[in-house]
DNA sequence: AGAAACATGTAATCGGTTACATGATTAT
DNA sequence: ATAATCATGTAACCGATTACATGTTTCT
């Protein structure tokens, strides 16, 4: 999704300042598949104004800068809900892991191990985060969301753990093991045999 | 990963052409997680061969246009090795339909129903597809990222077949119901609850 | 007759990031 | 002292896509 449809869709549910717009896809729970700068979400704001999707008023803080909060016209919402019910992109997802992986005949057998235990801290990390998020937010699509992230992490780890000798031992120069799909330390099946 | 280095990596495994690289993408197990288009490849190329890291023959073919098959030179490979070494990116997974069900309260249910369905059939297509593939590639790397592909797919669509009543139903407009995070069609836990 | 596959390339545009510019306050 | 947080904005740049330009052959 672009950054102006983003910052409508976060609108629509609170009046926000840019600044809280970026600690909101850093900090939440959006932030584990958008992304956006500063240098986007500020000129994105500007634009909506312009476009009457958005209205600001300003607000002098003590001992802060003045902060320009964002709420949402009934033309933005028009706007916003035109674009929930338009056909949506494919999902695009780029994993330079992925990518490094494809070659793996080509990495040293400490970096291989280094890049997998790496990765598997990664998915801790991350299933981690998103533990603790999901019991915050109690609207469906959020915990939909969230629970969904959760599947899909944890379905990464256990690949992974299951099927890191096909990178690492022996067979990386000769031939392929059995490769199974098995999301939770199971052995109930094999891919590929 | 930039164009550049998918051409790189490409050529690492055999000699190709522009052309040849984009079908690739588009119908090889790459396709499913990298993408670029003509525009990309070719500048890519030629700034490859400017570089020396790629060499390029014309083939003359009868009834077809000429074909510069490009193939990569040792300081090409030099160059792949060392990007594969480097520290990688994290993944970037940006779902326009994973960002439309965060607001799932402003969805119709039947624009809801409709996108669920079409979301479980592009799942099983490519499921369908990366099964046909996995045993093409008998290799560790491309075995090991196909396997992986397999696992997140099947995850993903066990999760919405199980969850998918969160989004659905009254539970949209009331409170969140318990969500499942099974991977294969089970109840053997929840999570949430 | 027309579309699709083969084959390469350029120009305009786009959406975004990074770095820059400014400046107060609070925590280390 | 110095870094971090709060707060907004612009300019330069970058990597990529889309559309354009060209031309043959084969399939429908």
């Amino acid at each position: 999704m672009d950054v102006r449809t983003i910052c409508l869709g976060l609108l629509s549910k609170e009046d926000r300042s840019g600044y809280e717009i970026k600690k909101l896809l850093e900090e939440g729970p959006l932030g584990h598949f958008v992304d956006a700068s500063f240098g986007s979400i500020y000129p994105a704001l500007t634009r909506l104004t312009e476009e009457g999707h958005v209205e600001f008023r300003i607000e002098t803080q003590e001992a802060r800068p003045d902060k320009k909060t964002y709420s949402i016209t009934s033309s933005g919402l028009t706007d916003f809900h035109k674009t929930l019910h338009a056909p949506i992109a494919p999902d695009r997802h780029k994993s330079d892991f992925l990518f490094v992986l494809m070659f793996a005949e080509h990495l040293t057998p400490a970096a291989m191990s280094d890049l997998i235990d790496q990765r598997l801290a990664y998915y801790e990390e991350h299933i981690a985060e998103i533990t603790a998020e999901v019991d915050c937010d109690t609207t469906p699509g959020p915990r939909f969301v969230a629970g969904h992230a959760l599947a899909i992490f944890g379905a990464a780890k256990s690949y992974l753990e299951n099927n890191r000798h096909i990178l690492e031992g022996e067979a990386l120069r000769s031939a392929a093991g059995s490769i199974a799909t098995e999301p939770q330390d199971a052995d109930l099946g094999t891919l590929g045999e």
